[in-house]
DNA sequence: CAATGATCCTGTCCGC
DNA sequence: TGCGGACAGGATCATT
């Protein structure tokens, strides 16, 4: 499931493979992946700009253009040579200068495409929330966003609106190194956790990056490279946490997440329940 | 406005 | 060997 760490490796990997050849075309092989008029318009074009803004992918095109590419669950970016047989879950590809081609592939269909004018980026995206490795997120930060909420903590770090870029993934592994209980409610979390919470997100995030990425399912970078950070889990997908002990399961807004009920004691008003 | 739950979709896994 | 059902989950929409 691709988050923050892994769009962010896949976003370098394209501009890596891409360089200064020009995308010649975008062509869509499942109705409804790519979305935007003028498809040809578009094209051929340099990348003049890439970034990511929580997990969306944000190509910016030399001739006004911008790209916003969202991988949701199961979406991949491959590059590959500009023949041969599509991939069985092949929804959409760019041609690209050199006899490349850069292969969006998407089993679970909900990855989207969406071409626009470069100054109509941010009407195209939802209001996201802070960028989790920038200065602007800190705990006075999220205290504010959280101030009004009473939501569990864990259900806040998923929230797009209040931090953008953190899934089921990474939501478990910083609760679990901050020592917080996924069940702590947003408002009644002392700020001395949430500066926990906001130190832990950086450095989980940070450490993923440096290892490309966690391939627990079926995340590859832009090679087919695997990440690295599943390596360094401690409670997704656990039987039992770094201390030995056994990892407990629930959910949140339909969601498996994974934490140790002897680890994760904070936050909690009432620790009982 | 806030919170919760259903929905989209298909590959994989489990039990019988 | 095959089948039904549960599960995986990001974002969006509907409901309360």
């Amino acid at each position: 499931m691709p988050e923050l760490p892994e769009v962010q490796t896949v976003l370098d990997g394209v501009v890596s493979s891409l360089g200064s050849l020009r995308l010649t075309g975008l062509y869509d092989l499942y109705p409804g992946t790519v979305k935007g008029a003028n498809i040809e318009e578009a094209f051929p074009a340099r990348l003049k700009n890439a970034r990511r803004r929580g997990k969306y992918i944000i190509m910016e095109l030399e001739n006004g253009y911008a790209l916003i590419i969202h991988l949701r669950m199961t979406g991949k970016l491959v590059w590959d040579k500009d023949e041969g047989e599509a991939h069985r879950h092949e929804r959409a590809y760019f041609t690209v200068e050199k006899g490349n081609r850069l292969r969006f592939i998407d089993p679970r269909t909900f990855g989207k495409i969406t071409l626009c004018p470069l100054d109509e980026v941010e009407n195209h995206l939802p209001a996201l929330g802070a960028e989790p490795l920038e200065a602007e997120f800190d705990a006075a930060y999220l205290q504010e966003r959280l101030q009004n909420r009473r939501i569990p903590i864990k259900t806040a770090l998923m929230d797009q609106g209040i931090v953008a870029g953190i899934g089921n993934i990474y939501a478990c592994e910083i609760l679990y190194r901050a020592g917080i209980n996924p069940d702590a409610i947003s408002n009644e979390i002392k700020l001395a956790h949430l500066k926990r919470i906001v130190a832990e997100t950086k450095a989980v995030l940070a450490e993923a990056l440096l290892h490309n990425g966690t391939s627990v399912s079926d995340f590859r970078q832009v090679d087919d490279k695997q990440g690295g950070f599943q390596e360094f889990l401690r409670v997704y997908q656990k039987e039992s946490c770094p201390q030995g002990h056994p990892v407990k399961r629930s959910k949140h807004g339909g969601r498996s997440t994974f934490h140790c009920p002897i680890c994760q004691t904070k936050g909690r008003v009432n620790p009982a329940k």
